[in-house]
DNA sequence: TCATGTTGGAGAGTGCGGCTATCCAATGAT
DNA sequence: ATCATTGGATAGCCGCACTCTCCAACATGA
């Protein structure tokens, strides 16, 4: 298909597609002559996963470029390249080293992964972006006065535990693949605002459930 | 204290205040004779969270102004204006009714609202712009061909409303008050990257504990 | 064959959101 | 008396995600 019918299929502006394409989050077409060139099923899938990233999950186009660039790495094994990936994906903003709330943040965090058992996390430290947002988060919260106790923060830390238990099972009962780590990026981003959606509904229902209406 | 000083100890630039007080975030300083205005901690506990709404929670301006208007509207009980405040949150992008996905989505999530008995929020359906943002992440799903199967859904469906169950547990533990409400927006909002952090670390974890680095 | 329309590519332009800079008259500090 | 500072208003800036315009090379129907 051309590029006409790809933008048909997809939904998406034969503008916007250029703009991707010259962005390199879509490989260019196999060129047919000089001026035209032909894209297939593989292109109109990239250009959906493209836009789930950007419009569902957020992400800036250039950190999407940077995750697609990992998916896409061959020379990785699987669970490297997923890796990868996942690191490039965006973290919160950075902790301010400069405010004094961080360094207790960061020491609540450090309590709460050693309650946690979260050794291999533990061991990254700093290095891990994920690290350093939830430093970030924590911090914020103890600046409004609004820190939450360990034991709070525990029990939730396991219910997530679970919920990441239950994505890896999920990922592992996929055929292996090109598509397995496309499958695993998209866990990650796209079930985000899923699990975020159903946290709020369940609020909602709990709340009646207590309060009535 | 005057401009300068609340600046000062906020860590937020003067301009940017008066762009705050300017777009209605912030309660004008009493004024103490024509071109001067004195504030205090309430003050600077708002602007606090302002900040953090617009910048851990990533809310739009317009859309923090909202927030907060309902946080501060004394007319209405407790649970109605914590109701009021969270549903003005911004939720992800509404469904597109004329895709044909949107329609197996909405399906698919209330037989899912079935399983899990929720009848309140089944009852509201279309209405809570949760439940609409909820059938439009499914249908971005089942259009990437990563549709999630029930069984998977209903499990971290379960685990989000035990994590709803202690977010609730937390709120009842703080004294009434504007506070209260301050608070409990804070926890849905603010908590919100703190829990994605959390499910992303555990997802690291737990991928190094089944394959190693 | 030739008129008409389409294609991919490239650069400039647009709209929006969140600030930021400039200016001003009134004021407060010394 | 002087001079920086204040609150207030207006206009400008910046980054980002597109979107528009133009162009020469092609494809295609009459």
């Amino acid at each position: 298909m051309r590029l006409a019918e790809l933008s048909k299929q997809s939904g998406v502006s034969t503008a916007t597609i250029k703009y991707y394409l010259r962005e390199g989050l879509l490989a260019p077409g196999e060129r047919i002559s000089a001026t035209q060139a032909e894209y297939d099923e593989s292109h109109l899938r990239r250009l959906r996963l493209v836009r789930a990233l950007i419009q569902v999950g957020r992400l800036p186009v250039a950190t999407a470029r940077e995750v697609l660039a990992h998916v896409d790495d061959e020379s990785l094994g699987r669970t490297i390249r997923l890796g990868a990936a996942l690191w490039s994906l965006p973290h919160g903003p950075e902790p301010d080293e400069d405010a004094p709330e961080t360094e207790s943040a960061r020491h609540e965090v450090d309590r709460l992964l050693d309650r946690l058992g979260w050794a291999f996390v533990q061991e990254l430290g700093s290095l891990d972006p994920t690290y350093r947002s939830l430093v970030a988060s924590m911090a914020t919260l103890i600046r409004l006065g609004y820190a939450c106790d360990i034991e709070y923060l525990t029990e939730q830390a396991r219910l997530m535990e679970q919920v990441a238990v239950r994505d890896l099972d999920m990922m592992e009962s996929y055929p292996a693949g090109a598509e397995q780590v496309e499958m695993a990026v998209a866990s990650v981003v796209l079930h985000e605002p899923l699990l975020l959606s159903l946290r709020r509904l369940a609020q909602e229902e709990e709340s009646n459930r207590r309060y009535g209406l």
